[in-house]
DNA sequence: AGCACGCCGACT
DNA sequence: GTCGGCGTGCTC
């Protein structure tokens, strides 16, 4: 007798094949199975799906009207065998296939699409003989774990408390503490009580970027290797070797891994007895995946948490306003929100919040780089010995090139955008497409031979910074070094871990660099922190600009002040030069009021309805000419506009996306906005049929996205 | 998304 | 004569 299968394969949801086809077997596979499944003339891998949406699923307003999640096979097409099944993985739980499902169907992307991504591309890759050889092979007796045991750090009373509340309720947590104050010593210590209460519990703890995995790796590593085992902890991120990658996801599948670590991804990882998920730096957005299905991990983690019964904590010394919002105690006429917030406010161990200090740069001679205050601050410091760290989120030498004479400036002419000058290597460098040429010696349109740049980025500054303090001398009397660290700096592999090292060696005494140094590296020795010029946040049209930088700049603050050894002649600084220095951000940035700044910036989102108080997703379309993109648009626009109505959505119209053309590639963006989850959930869900339906007629479209809970419009 | 099939230009 | 460009259409 034979049984009909349906399984999810890798094909996205604008293929017509966007849910779980079906297969026969003669036996019936549980659902979670992993198989292969020929499609056309090739073998896949897929994973065996539940035939139809359980009932208890709540999903969303748009999978509850499904019921199914399987692409009904037409009744007389013969269905195709199930290839084989792949031996000696046990089945996914119905909780992973449910946090899939959820996600598919939140970003609006297949499941097939969502599932297989999150599967190790060697589940994929491998024939069946190299599978059969692979699971025979021998496991690793395991060694024992040889590192220094660490003394464990008594909780302080504020830490102690947090961990009750922890112990005693459900969650999810919003954990809101100063850099410092001890969130992950918080972090060890709640996966230590689950750890130990129960013997297979497992716990995912997430990060915001790659770079910060193996610090935090060695922190959990050192606390918890001596006592489970070097084998209790594997990482999960993009750059595992795709053999590393299939290892780690199998000892968290099998639930021989105690604790996850990892970036966005892991929040998919296979995990039968997940108890805690940590989200680090939860505001972070790198959180945001920005291709494919657009998911936010940090989110996915909260539904993961409720789905599975897992605590949740989230952390972070400026929170997302998203979180802070949701995490708001109740007043007189609000209820409260669903988080409940911890708050950490004290400094552990170290130095007190650095004095930050505001320079107008009013009054300052036109076009002044930095203030003379600021440079005998520097220069103070830096004769005592002290380390500077200098932020210019901008690298390169000039973001543009300009004739003099004729008005020509560096264009890139496959985008809407200027190539930056790079100096080094004297190339002109799209940001955007790659596109890098020779500095032109004369100018290209007029032959003029006085063309210079225009604005400064990381490169100049740091040759200006040089010329600056050409006299000054080290305590040893040596002349001060000066380094750089941006994307180009640390293009090599392992170029960023070298250039740490020397600023943690005191080789360095001034570090210039982009966002990149102001996130999660300790500098011990630092006791001044510059920001040159971040007005340019203050009046952005992203409504996110002053949250990001508020966070970048509390950040780079922290980083200041941490080595309480160091007796300092005066207290740690964070300088801000700004022609608005007046500005609301700046004075909460002063007290150091995070709290003061979320409020400010809620009640002005409250005002304009934006989010956290309406909910946004954003299509995107791409296409030869502007024109095609924004007529797909607006016809999407006209397709969707009575359920809209209905469902008080609103529909903007289609307008060019900020850089309007990116490797000669036109693009569109339209905004969807509504005041309920559920109806923009319910809106989506079904428009996207109507624009699957359009494509015909808007054949000059190359592609076209939905991104849900975009983090930039 | 792949991958085949299909119909028109410059090469061993 | 074929190799190969990518337009169109199909896959349980």
């Amino acid at each position: 007798m034979s049984h009909q299968i349906s399984v999810m394969v890798h094909t996205p949801a604008h293929s017509g094949i966007g849910g779980a086809l079906t297969y026969e077997s003669d036996t019936a596979h549980a659902p979670g199975t992993l198989v292969r499944v020929p499609l056309g003339s090739r073998e896949l891998l897929g994973v065996v799906w539940d035939s139809t949406a359980p009932s208890a699923v709540d999903v969303s307003a748009a999978a509850e009207e499904q019921s199914s999640f399987v692409d009904a096979a037409p009744a007389t097409m013969q269905l195709r065998a199930i290839a084989s099944v792949l031996e000696g993985v046990s089945p996914l739980s119905a909780h992973w296939r449910q946090l899939v499902q959820f996600a598919a169907s939140y970003y609006q992307r297949s499941a097939g699409e969502v599932a297989l991504a999150a599967l190790p591309s060697q589940l994929r890759d491998l024939s069946t003989e190299q599978w059969v050889r692979r699971l025979k092979r021998k496991p690793k007796v395991v060694a024992a774990y040889e590192g220094a045991t660490q003394t464990i750090p008594t909780p302080t009373d504020e830490q102690a408390q947090v961990l009750a509340d922890i112990a005693a309720h459900k969650g999810p947590f919003l954990l809101f503490g100063n850099t410092g104050s001890g969130k992950t010593e918080v972090y060890l210590r709640a996966a230590q009580a689950v750890l130990e209460h129960d013997p297979q519990a497992q716990i995912l703890v997430m990060v915001p970027e790659i770079n910060l995995t193996p610090q935090l790796e060695e922190r959990f590593r050192t606390r918890f290797c001596p006592q489970w085992g070097a084998d209790c902890l594997v990482a999960m991120h993009s750059s595992l070797t795709p053999a590393q990658r299939l290892k780690n996801w199998l000892a968290a599948h099998s639930g021989e891994a105690r604790i996850v670590l990892g970036t966005r991804m892991a929040v998919f990882a296979s995990m039968p007895h997940l108890q805690l998920i940590v989200v680090d730096e939860e505001h972070d957005p790198s959180y945001k995946q920005q291709e494919g299905a657009r998911y936010s991990a940090r989110d996915l983690a909260i539904y993961r948490g409720q789905l599975e019964g897992a605590k949740v904590i989230l952390g972070s010394a400026t929170p997302s306003l998203e979180s802070w919002h949701h995490s708001r105690p109740a007043t007189a006429s609000d209820l409260a929100g669903r988080y409940m917030r911890l708050a950490m406010p004290s400094r552990v161990g170290q130095g007190a919040l650095p004095l930050v200090r505001r320079v107008d740069m009013n009054r300052q001679p036109y076009k002044t780089v930095f203030s003379n205050h600021l440079l005998d601050a520097i220069r103070e410091r830096v004769t005592r010995g002290e380390q500077i760290l200098v932020l210019l989120n901008r690298r390169g030498y000039a973001p543009v090139l300009n004739c003099n004479d004729c008005g020509w400036k560096s264009e890139c002419p496959h985008c809407s955008a200027y190539r930056v000058f790079h100096k080094l290597d004297r190339t002109l460098r799209c940001h955007h497409c790659g596109f890098t040429q020779p500095v032109p010696r004369a100018c290209p349109s007029c032959g003029n031979l006085d063309i210079s740049p225009l604005g400064r980025g990381t490169e100049q500054l740091e040759e200006h910074l040089a010329e600056l303090l050409a006299d000054v001398r080290r305590l040893d009397g040596e002349p001060i070094r000066i380094a750089r660290i941006d994307a180009d700096s640390t293009r090599l592999k392992g170029e960023l871990e070298r250039q740490l090292a020397e600023v943690h060696a005191g080789a360095v005494d001034v570090l210039v660099g982009t966002q990149m140094i102001a996130k999660g590296h300790d500098f011990r020795r630092v006791t001044l922190v510059a920001a040159l010029n971040p007005d340019g946040a203050l009046f952005s049209s992203d409504f996110r600009a002053p949250e990001r930088l508020f966070s970048l700049l509390m950040q780079a603050a922290g980083r200041a002040g941490r080595d309480a050894n160091m007796r300092l002649v005066s207290p740690c600084e964070m300088w801000v030069q700004s022609f608005h220095p007046m500005h609301p951000l700046f004075e909460a940035l002063k007290q150091h009021d995070y709290p003061a700044f979320a409020e400010q910036q809620l009640k002005e989102r409250e005002q304009a309805t934006l989010p956290p108080f309406s909910f946004q997703a954003l299509v995107r379309a791409e296409a030869r000419s502007q024109e095609a993109a924004q007529s797909f648009l607006n016809a999407a626009r006209d397709a969707g506009a009575a359920l809209a109505d209905e469902l008080l959505v609103d529909l903007y119209p289609a307008v060019p996306m900020t850089i309007q053309r990116v490797a000669n590639i036109e693009r569109a963006q339209m905004l969807i906005e509504c005041t309920s989850r559920k109806a923009l959930q319910h809106f989506l869900a079904h428009w996207q049929a109507d624009l699957h339906a359009m494509r015909s007629a808007h054949r000059q479209v190359i592609r076209w996205a939905v991104d849900v809970d975009p983090l930039a419009i």
